[in-house]
RNA sequence: GCCCCUGUAGCUCAGCGGAUAGAGCAUCGGCUUCCGGAGCCGUGUGCGCAGGUUCGAUUCCUGCCAGGGGCGCCA
């Protein structure tokens, strides 16, 4: 049983011994601070009321049971602070934990299997087929993949899907601006103005249906800065194919029926206003054409019948569509929390320290590939993963490019690097690593060492919580503080030498499989390779030589 | 006017209702007998404002202020 598990089960033993009601959530953390131990409880902090008794009181009473109870494991229990109970373990738990890690090896620490196989679909991107891809649409990119590889680690069985809008008025605008540049004639004034609608416009072949080619033009290039990013969609789902097989028409009549449209001024209206939104939206146009919103919703009925959750990312100006999106959803009779959407703020894409506004209909975009080809693949997904979606990012191109010490991928990464390098220089000395059962782990006694088997173990929690908040700048941060404890343990402590004992080699080793183990399980989750060297750029010497 | 996000250190950001609120960068000062110095150690300033809930609020609730985004028979 795990440490954390046992030390509840004593907790409820003494609340039972004291007659007080066991049956509450025990709540056991590991102080943020060291120096509190290595597990506390507020128990009687949150029990001293109904108990009529002062917290630390009512915590020297559950102190003074369980110090009866407790076994050999558990050095030293203390009440601190104004109530909190801490605990103080032998070594021992860490040195099994680091056994674990080992024996778990990169594929299956920190693998939950509370998903239990169950289907999810996380849709993202899902940008029109009207150009390339623009910097802000990398941020849903990493995130979105993040979040499915965050899902299937949890054990869940993920499809990653991207809807294609590749009908309707924007398709036809698009059309319309390359018609207008193959024939020299200006492009419409509510068309798309970008330069790269002049320089496609150039490889149409003569005769093609700009709208047909353009649209392969545009997931072409989709697919292409996508796959630079290491992500793969399952399918691309198209708005088309859902008017040849009829599923739009069939989501109108669903609709119809349950009650939930009706025509007015010669348009058909969703009746969103039953379920908290604002005003009812329109489904079909008074000219017959459907708005954005009902293919998506027969879309998402589609992915209903195919997962038990849907989870999509939608860029902030899309927030507004929620409430009209679960309406239709409840309306045909689903539990709109099978739908989870998760909204990203803006990307505020810097230059130089100028500000370069992203908007695809005026033409000034920094397209995405820019981006990647900038600044690689890693840095982009790193970054744009470095911090919470609900928060508006500042991404500085030449921070993560330009000054690369500045840059947070690369310290992880070469702590990565370090790790590797000192195996290799192990291997070319010969040094035999021992079967783990025969390395004696209680060498490790450093702090340095002690506090790398501690961010270990937390990892799997941290995975837990960044799943059930879908939330991988969790990862994002459990790595850079990780990677920054490897480096002070690689400055303090030496793993190979004459000088080093040759059972604490084999210990030091050993916590250096558990490290590689730990960075690649975070570096995977979030896409980010972990390289096995990384040089520095040669630096270009001063002018002169003194 | 309504809806969503944000407001924490000079800057960029972490912070699952708890103890002395943390990192990176920037500033200043140290550390080359080193498995890779892209490293390590030290150095100080902060929770927008006001109420409420709570034993305890940066965290939850309400209001206000400020910034961003959205409110179309566009997507």
């Amino acid at each position: 049983m795990d440490v954390r598990e046992s030390i509840k089960n004593l907790i409820r033993e003494a609340l039972l011994g004291l007659g007080l009601d066991a049956s509450v959530e025990v709540h056991l953390e590991r102080p943020a601070n060291s120096q509190h131990g290595d597990w506390s409880t507020n128990i009687a902090l949150a029990l001293a009321k109904k108990a009529e008794l002062v917290p630390r009181d009512l915590a020297n009473e559950i102190k003074r049971v369980l110090e009866e109870l407790y076994s050999e494991d558990i050095s030293a229990i203390e009440v601190a602070g104004p109530g909190f109970i801490n605990f103080y373990l032998d070594k021992s738990w860490l040195y099994d934990v680091l056994v674990q890690v080992v024996t778990a090896g990169s594929d299956n620490w920190a693998r939950l299997g509370e998903g239990e196989g169950s289907e999810v679909i996380v849709e993202f991107v899902s940008a029109n087929p009207t150009g390339p891809l623009h910097a802000g649409h990398g941020r849903g990119a990493c995130y979105g993949d993040s979040v499915a590889r965050l899902l299937e680690r949890s054990g869940y069985s993920v499809a990653r899907e991207f809807y294609v809008n590749d009908r309707g008025t924007q398709m036809d605008l698009f059309a319309a601006s390359l018609a207008a540049c193959v024939s020299g004639r200006d492009v419409p004034e509510d068309g798309y103005h970008g330069t790269y609608i002049k320089e496609w416009a150039e490889e149409i072949p003569e005769g093609d249906d700009p709208l047909v080619w353009g649209k392969q033009r545009a997931l072409t290039a989709h697919k292409e800065v996508l796959s630079d990013l290491n992500i793969e969609f399952d399918s691309w789902f198209s708005e088309t194919s859902m008017v040849e097989s009829g599923a739009i028409e069939e989501t109108l009549s669903m609709l119809e029926e349950a009650n939930a449209s009706y025509q007015r001024d010669g348009a058909t209206w969703l009746k969103s206003t039953e379920y908290d939104d604002d005003k009812d939206r329109v489904l079909v146009k008074s000219d017959g054409e459907y708005t954005y919103l009902l293919p998506d919703v027969a879309y998402h009925l589609d992915k209903l019948q195919r997962a038990e959750r849907l989870v999509n990312v939608w860029g902030a100006d899309h927030h507004g569509y929620i409430t009209r999106m679960k309406a239709a959803v409840e309306s045909l009779g689903y539990d709109p929390k099978r739908l989870d959407v998760e909204v990203t703020q803006m990307v505020n894409l810097q230059r130089s320290g100028e500000e370069v506004k992203l908007s695809k209909r005026t033409g000034d975009i920094v397209e995405l590939s820019e981006v990647v080809k900038e600044v690689g693949p890693d840095a982009a997904r790193f970054t744009y993963l470095l911090q919470s979606i609900d928060t508006t990012q500042t991404f500085d191109l030449d921070l993560v490019s330009r000054r690369v010490n500045e840059n947070p991928v690369f310290y992880v990464q070469y702590a990565y690097a370090r790790i590797r390098s000192m195996m290799k220089k192990a291997d070319e000395v010969g040094f035999e690593p021992l079967p783990i059962s025969e390395i004696d782990l209680s060498k490790l006694q450093h702090s340095r060492e002690l506090v790398l088997i501690r961010s270990l173990h937390e990892l799997p929690e941290i995975v837990a919580r960044a799943t059930r908040e879908l939330a991988p700048h969790q990862i994002t941060t459990w790595l850079r503080e990780f990677a920054a404890d490897l480096h002070g343990f690689y400055h303090d402590c030496r793993v190979l030498g004459d000088e080093i004992e040759p059972s604490l080699t084999q210990a030091r080793f050993v916590l250096m499989q558990g490290a590689l183990i730990g960075l690649e399980v975070g570096m995977h989750l979030l896409g980010v390779s972990a390289p096995e060297e990384m040089w520095r750029d040669e630096v270009e010497s001063s002018e002169g030589d003194g």
